[in-house]
DNA sequence: TTCCTTGCAAACGATTTGCATTGGA
DNA sequence: TCCAATGCAAATCGTTTGCAAGGAA
């Protein structure tokens, strides 16, 4: 999606949140935008100049979360990674690399991603469990690290 | 894989590792070994009657994920969640609970998971990317939190 | 003025580590 | 005897929170 077009959404979200879109939120909303995966609070502080404190990134992080346009993963030892929710980024997986933990996007074919889902769906259903979503994680190595 | 049996193997993994095999640590595989889903170390303490200090039990999980007997898993926020390893258990995918937190253990048939496989090998593939794994989380909603 | 937001410092909770003690081969 | 294993307490590290100051409506 691009910035204007994003940037809207998120107004309109947290507007009907009661919160404001500040500078500072803006700023980490933008980073989130141009990561190619799933970042961490000290990758993003990075990203952004390290200029903001990271108690107000995390606030930050937590008010994105509340309004629906964030998310956060936990695949990683110890610390979260967050990233846009799947309406404003699209649907996506997830290669992990088992070296140096960094996380990348990753995109299926639609009929692969329709085929993956009635799996899970099929598997889940007998067990009385109501599926709300699925992330498959492709573990390996990365380019670099191979 | 029958307690006898997996004994016999976790024996010798850490032998050739040059690790004792204790009681306190026969404990935690067991205790890994029941387990219907991943446990973290609290649970864990927990159904060992609370006797093992955390201190120990992290310990003997670091020493059993070395030796390649446990793997652990980090989807819950926060917390880390230990289980054995799929030589050990088979291979399995995880059923997460959106409300409570609970993860819980699910296998696909041979024909899907086979499936599956071919997915994630042609999805990574293009990118130079080498798969060593693959692990598909399903969220939702359990029974007792529906 | 009235809230929301921010920054700093302190608090938290899960996990790890230092160190002295215990225990198995 | 000797070194791995253990328990306790203290340290670490990512994350959260209390509180007073700053800012927009």
């Amino acid at each position: 999606m691009p910035q204007q077009e994003l940037d809207r959404q998120v107004a309109e979200r947290l507007s009907s949140e009661g919160v404001r879109y500040t500078v500072g939120r803006r700023a980490v909303v933008e980073a989130l935008r141009v990561a190619t995966g799933p970042q961490s609070a000290a990758e993003l502080q990075f990203a952004m100049g390290s200029s903001l404190p990271l108690s107000s990134l995390y606030r930050t992080l937590m008010v994105l979360e509340e309004a629906g346009v964030s998310v956060a993963h936990f695949s990683t030892k110890g610390v979260a990674r967050y990233e846009m929710a799947e309406w404003l980024s699209g649907h996506h997986h997830h290669l992990v690399c088992i070296v140096c933990g960094q996380v990348e996007d990753i995109e299926m074919a639609a009929g692969q991603e329709q085929m993956l889902h009635q799996m899970v769906i099929g598997v889940a259903g007998g067990l009385g469990f109501s599926v709300a979503g699925h992330a498959l994680e492709i573990q390996g190595q990365c380019r670099d690290c191979s």
